[in-house]
DNA sequence: CTTTCTAATGAACAGGTGTTCAGTTATCTG
DNA sequence: CAGATAACTGAACACCTGTTCATTAGAAAG
């Protein structure tokens, strides 16, 4: 994960993945059954454990589900830069099944984002006139924090968190108090 | 940059690239000293383009330029795709010192935005309270149109363009007239 | 201590990598 | 037309690619 994070599943030989790890490239193919599986098990881990780990109480007021939506995207996205760049950097590297099963997690976890949305246009506590485009939007924006951010700059990751739910909450139309 | 934009820097051969235009791998050499400066060109010249494309006059109303910048990045990256994928996609591919010059024309294309953005604070006519973070926010929410909009869907460009600058205006601060 | 099972090695396979360069072919100039 | 310049080829260089597999080493079980 590491060495295709910061080289590129292309540009990684199975031999440096081997000698990573301590072992001679013949040994990988205990583990898988080819560096294809490999790059698919890293992003298919991580879009589980995403869609796992996102917080959905279909019952709480969508702008409190807003909140936390923002928070949870920055601050996982945030704790595992690597899985976030290859699940991001390397989907033109799956064949066309894998790089289908990919699609399909990465549509379910913006549906979680869509959801709220429209929960929240329902109870006319935002207005923003295509959910869709907004849920994209949105998480574009805050999937953006990690190609800059780094620790011990200007502003804490709590400050960022702060700043992008002001904006998050602008761009969807939440009206002031 | 056709290769580059779809298969990814490492994983095309200069002997493919040949095959494209139609000579051997050797002719390349009389045009280019080596791929990485095959990649460096192509990433400059986008950058210096661009640069030089934007529209920037520091004398007219702010919130008109804020919408003349928003209009101009959706419509310039869209209508370059290869350009703006090898852009973000192939950063990493290139040596240090012209990563360095690439990132360089990147801070001042941001720069561009954030000058918007203080003048309209400036003027009053928008209010965000950290305007290096709102401009890579918006970047971010903009640039991300070309991951997923293809001609012939739901929606036009300028429908999205209009959806977009709503978005932008809610960001950033824009109170309602 | 021996047998069984698992795991790692290292060589081999068939092919691909960026780059160089002597030699050939094509185009332009006078 | 001949001469000069430019462009391209194709082979070569030294090395790397993913993957397989017979063989060896290590650990666990009886």
């Amino acid at each position: 994960m590491k060495l295709f994070a910061r080289e590129g599943y292309a540009a990684v030989s199975m031999r440096r993945i081997a000698a990573e790890v301590g072992v001679q490239a013949g040994a990988l193919y205990n583990y898988t059954p080819d560096k294809q599986s490999l790059l698919f098990t890293l992003m298919h881990d991580h879009m589980q454990a995403l869609l796992a780990a996102v917080p959905g109480d279909p019952k709480a007021d969508p702008l409190a589900r807003l909140e936390t939506f923002v928070a949870f995207h920055i601050r996982y996205h945030h704790d595992r830069p690597d899985e976030v760049f290859i699940s991001y950097m390397e989907l033109r590297n799956l064949t066309p099944e894998n790089f289908a099963v990919i699609e399909d997690l990465r549509r379910r976890y913006e549906d979680v984002l869509e959801s709220i949305l429209r929960d929240g246009m329902a109870a006319g506590r935002l207005h923003t006139p295509d959910t869709k485009i907004a849920t994209l939007a949105v998480i574009a924006m805050l999937t953006g924090v990690s190609t800059w951010f780094r620790e011990g700059g200007r502003l804490s990751l709590e400050d960022i968190t702060a700043r992008y739910w002001d904006m998050v909450r602008g761009a969807v139309g939440v009206r002031a108090q």
